[in-house]
DNA sequence: GGAGTTATGGACCGATCGGTCAAGTTAGGA
DNA sequence: TCCTAACTTGACCGATCGGTCCATAACTCC
């Protein structure tokens, strides 16, 4: 070994990450993100390998982070209806920042790659199958535990609180309110909810 | 008056639409613009003006589409829950065509350019709202005729669908199929009619 | 204290980007 | 008929794109 790198390799990455969340794949050009990496123009190709895979490493932090932060309780094995609607809950304070710079990562990986990038599109895939899976299982124990109406099928009603889940991101971006998006989740968990 | 143009607008507006929708701004060049609408560069610039111009003008001719196909029973003054459903039937058809090339381009500008283009920003809550509050007048009717229960709140109930119509094109794009948003539609809106 | 290895900074690459210029062509109106 | 306004064509613009090369610096190991 030689000599050492200058730069935190992880937050760097934090760096990326939170400009691909705002700017996109297309719209973040290299010269921005060495710039807000703070590194080297070989420093940034040495450690990451081109745009695409930067991307993807940026995707993959992305969605590790919301399931160690926000999703963690919801996939905790013990996960009920509580904590699905606390997910929600945190998912609309994500979506609604003060600065108005909301915006998730995965939507505009999905949008703008999925169609055309087999990894980023397999990366966004996994991350809905496991997170669907978590709140499937929530759903699951809320209904053994009476929360949830026993006519309810879980499974299927996982696939519409994932399209909930990607809906607000697209009505966040469009002006939607905190107090709006708040009420909206509100509606839908009720609905089910006995 | 002088030299008629050789190429039809509306039809050179179709083509830009179109691969605007499949690769969202970034991702198409002017060239490639120029190649599919058959055109030559001077033409398109004159015609259309420069690039977010042209884009402005596809993302509005593609919500007046929708209103006027798709969504054209659900605007009308009678339209009920039927025309609902149909509506939501004729969405989910859209978008997961055969050849694949699903992907809708209102959901494109919003994440692409929702944040820093407020022509682009403005057009897409117009459409949004004027979407919305067809889909609450239906609702309204379907539940002065009874088929949709009095507890619930037309108003809030027709962001849900919104958040709804916008989660399905995220679910579209990453691989959810025709059957399971057809599922999902008839989950949600079961859910509250009587 | 070399020798070998890795990191850094900055110049540099061809390609492509969005957009323009200018010359030539085709029509309508006087 | 001929003038002029509009359209077409293709070369061309500077800027920026993603990505690489290379000389130099800084570190570890022998």
């Amino acid at each position: 070994m030689a000599r050492p790198k200058e730069f935190d390799v992880e937050e760097a990455l934090d760096r990326a990450m939170e400009l691909f969340r705002r700017q996109g794949f297309e719209g973040t050009s290299m010269n921005e993100l060495q710039e807000a990496m703070g590194i080297g123009r070989q420093s940034l190709y040495d450690t990451f390998g081109d745009k695409k895979q930067l991307f993807l490493r940026s995707l993959d932090r992305y969605t590790a982070r919301g399931r160690e932060t926000m999703a963690a309780p919801l996939f905790a094995p013990d996960a009920s209806l509580p904590e699905l609607r606390r997910y929600f809950e945190e998912i609309v304070e994500f979506l609604t920042p003060r600065d108005g710079n909301g915006g998730c990562l995965l939507a505009g990986a999905i949008v703008e790659l999925g169609a055309d990038h087999p990894e980023v599109a397999s990366c966004c895939r996994t991350n809905q199958r496991s997170l669907r899976e978590a709140i499937r299982k929530a759903l699951k124990r809320a209904q053994v535990d009476g929360m949830i109406r026993k006519e309810i099928d879980c499974e299927s009603i996982s696939l519409v609180l994932m399209g909930k889940l990607y809906g607000m991101t697209l009505l966040a971006r469009n002006g939607a309110s905190r107090a709006q998006l708040r009420k909206s989740v509100k509606q839908l968990l009720d609905m089910f909810t006995s």
